[in-house]
DNA sequence: TAAAGTTATGCAACCGTTTGTCTTAACGAG
DNA sequence: CTCGTTAAGACAAACGGTTGCATAACTTTA
C-alpha cells in the first residue's frame, strides 16, 4: 500500500532524512526544501508509517483503556462513555488515539492489560475504576509505566500515583443527610461490589452520616447488590423482606431504579412511603416517574482531569504525579 | 524498556530467527529447542516489540471504530456499548485490540479515519451507522480497505461491501402496524436526522404501513428530532402545538422518552390520551412509566456480527463480501 | 556408496523511520 | 587570504522483528 518516506526522497531529490526531518518540521531545514519536500508528499500522497515512527521514536500516540470489571458489566453504564467522551476530549487535541483491549474476565483483563504495555501499543493507561488493593495498580506502579487510575487507589501505600476521584465518602455523607434533613427515620443502604473503593467510600460516608446523627445503622436495611437495575431490585426485594425502611440510600442510579420498581412491586409509592435517592445522575433520571434525586458525579469531567494528568505524567516522567477531587453536586429531584 | 529477540536467542544459545520461529510456533523448529528457547522467553521475561512485528508483517491486530457523527452524541446513545460489547466479545477471541480515533466533528472524524487507515495503524475498520451517500464508504471501498457497515451502506452502487443492519423499514412497518391494530387513529412520527439511512428507513416503514392501511400520513404530525431526549421532548412539543395525534411511533426510545415527557407536560397521559412506541429496547425501557413498548434490535448481535464479518473480510480478502440482515422484535410493554 | 531428500537452524536483507555524526559550501573575521 | 563558524543536507546505523534462501548434518534410495 505504500508510498514510504525514500519515494518522498527520490522525487524531491533530498535524502530519506531530510524528509523526516520535514515532516516533523526541524529548523535545520531550509524553507525552500521543505517547500519542495511537502510538495513531493502531497503528489505521491504520502502518509508516515506510524508502526515504523514508534519503533525507532518509541512512542505510538495510543492511551490504553482499561476497565477493571467484566467489561460487559461495565459497558452498560452510562459513566463508561460520559467518562470516555471527557477522555477523548483531550486526547483529540493531542492527536493520540485510544487503543482499548477487550477482556472477558479478570484474568484475561490482566493479561490484556500486560500485552498492552509490554508489547509497547501504549504509552500509558487510563484505569477506570479501581478495586481495593488493585493488582493492576501495583503492577504498573512497579515497572514506573505511566498510568492514572479515575477512581481512589487507596489503600495502596503509594506516593506518586495520579489519579482522579470524586469524594465519594463525602458523597455517602451528603445524599444520607440530605435524607436526614427530610425527616426519615429508618434509612437503608443498598451498596454495589464491595470490592469498589467507590462502593466502600460511599458506604462510609453513609455511616458517617448516620452515626452523626446518632442513628444506629440496621444491617436489616443494608444490602449488597449485583450488577444494575437487576440488581437493585433484588437487593431492594431482601430488605423489603427485613422490614420496611422509610428511605433508601442508593451508591448508583442504576440500583435506585431496580429499587423503585421493587418498592413498587411491593406496593410502595414513591417518595411517600419510601423515599430513594441515587448517585451518578445518569440521563433518564429526569425523565423517571418520579424523577430521580441524584448527586452529579461530572463523568466527563472525571474523564478530562485522567487524560490530562495522563499526559503530563507522560511528557514531564516519573517525578510528576498529582491527584484531583471532584466535588458531587446534589441534583433535587422527587424521589424523596 | 526492553528485553529483545536478540536477547533470548543469546540466552537460548540459538539465533534471533530461531527465536522468532519459536513465537510463532513454526513447525520447522525441533521441539528441543522450543523448549530450551521458550525456557529463556520465560526467564528474561521477553515479550515480542509490537511495533516491531507490525512493522514487517503489514499486521496490528488492531481494529478501528469509526462512529460517523459528532462523537458526543454517539457516546450517549445506549446502542453504542453494546455494539461495542458484541464487537469486543469476537476480537477478544482473535488476540485484537480496538483502536478508537477521538473525532468532534466530521471534518476531524474524516482526517481520523485516514490517519488511521493511512498510516497502518489498523488492519480493518467498523463504521458505526451510516449516513446516506457516506462519503466514508466510498473512501474506504475505493483504496479497497476492510471494513464492513453496521447499517446500511444504501444507496452507494457498491456490490461487495460487507455491513450488517435491522432490516429497518420492517421495523418502521412493524410498529406502525402494531399502533394500527391497536385501534390508534393519527399516528404520527418522530424521526432523528434524516441524512442517516437508519432515520430514513423507519421512516420510510412508517409510510409503507400507513398506506397499506389506507391512511393518509400527515405532514403536521411528523417531526424531525435533535439529539436524545431533549430532542424528543422538543419534537413532540412542536407536534402538539399542530394538534393532538392519538399515537407517536418514535425512532428510538431516547426520543420516546423525551417524547412522553411532553405529553406529560401539556397534560396528555400515555396510553390513554396518546400511544408511544419507541424503538431499541433500551435497558431503562422497562422501568419507565409505562414502561415502554418498544423493539429489541439485538445490537449486540449487530456488533459481533460486524466484527466476525470483519474479520473474515480481513482474512480472506477484497473477494470476500457478505452482508447480514438482523430482524427486531417487537417488545410489548404498556405505552400503547 | 553416491546421489537425492529431509530436517533443523543460521545468515542476511529488509520493513519504514529516526537521529547522531560527517560533509560541504558559503561566509565573516582577523 | 586563511581559518574558524555556521548552515543545510547526506550518510549510515540503529529500532526489533520476519522470512527467503543457504547450509549442514542426517536419512533414504537405488
Amino acid at each position: 500500500m505504500g508510498v514510504t518516506i525514500k519515494d518522498v526522497a527520490k522525487a524531491a531529490n533530498v535524502s530519506p532524512s531530510t524528509v523526516s526531518r520535514v515532516v516533523k518540521d526541524s529548523p535545520r531545514i531550509s524553507q525552500e526544501t521543505k517547500k519542495r519536500v511537502r510538495q513531493a508528499m502531497r503528489e505521491l500522497g504520502y502518509h508516515p508509517n506510524a508502526m515504523a515512527q514508534s519503533l525507532t521514536s518509541k512512542n505510538t500516540g495510543n492511551i490504553g483503556i482499561m476497565l477493571p470489571r467484566p467489561n460487559d458489566e461495565e459497558f452498560n453504564h452510562p459513566f463508561f462513555p460520559e467518562a470516555l467522551r471527557g477522555i477523548s476530549a483531550v486526547l483529540r487535541t493531542h492527536d493520540r488515539d485510544i487503543l482499548f483491549s477487550p477482556a472477558g474476565n479478570e484474568v484475561e483483563e490482566r493479561r490484556a492489560l500486560q500485552r498492552m504495555v509490554l508489547s509497547g501499543k501504549v504509552d500509558g493507561v487510563v484505569l477506570l475504576s479501581s478495586r481495593i488493593s488493585d493488582e493492576l495498580i501495583t503492577w504498573l506502579y512497579s515497572i514506573n509505566f505511566p498510568f492514572v487510575v479515575i477512581g481512589n487507589p487507596r489503600p495502596l501505600g503509594l506516593e506518586r500515583i495520579c489519579w482522579v476521584d470524586n469524594d465519594n465518602v463525602e458523597i455517602g455523607r451528603m445524599i444520607t443527610q440530605y435524607l436526614i434533613d427530610k425527616g426519615y427515620e429508618d434509612i437503608g443502604i443498598i451498596t454495589g461490589d464491595l470490592r469498589f473503593v467507590v462502593n466502600i467510600d460511599r458506604l462510609e460516608g453513609y455511616k458517617q452520616a448516620m452515626e452523626a446523627a446518632g442513628k444506629s445503622t440496621n444491617r436489616a436495611y443494608m444490602a449488597e447488590a449485583d450488577v444494575w437495575e437487576d440488581g437493585g431490585y433484588n437487593a431492594m426485594l431482601r430488605i423489603l423482606r427485613n422490614g420496611k425502611p422509610s428511605a433508601i440510600v442508593t451508591v448508583d442510579d442504576l440500583f435506585a431504579i431496580g429499587a423503585i420498581r421493587a418498592c413498587r412491586d411491593r406496593g410502595y409509592s414513591i417518595p411517600y412511603d419510601i423515599g430513594i435517592i441515587g448517585v451518578n445522575n445518569i440521563g433518564v433520571d429526569q425523565y423517571l416517574m418520579p424523577p430521580l434525586t441524584s448527586v452529579e458525579i461530572y463523568a466527563y469531567e472525571l474523564g478530562k482531569t485522567a487524560a490530562e494528568l495522563l499526559l503530563k505524567r507522560i511528557e514531564i516522567g516519573p517525578e510528576y504525579s498529582d491527584c484531583v477531587i471532584i466535588h458531587g453536586r446534589l441534583v433535587e429531584r422527587a424521589s424523596c
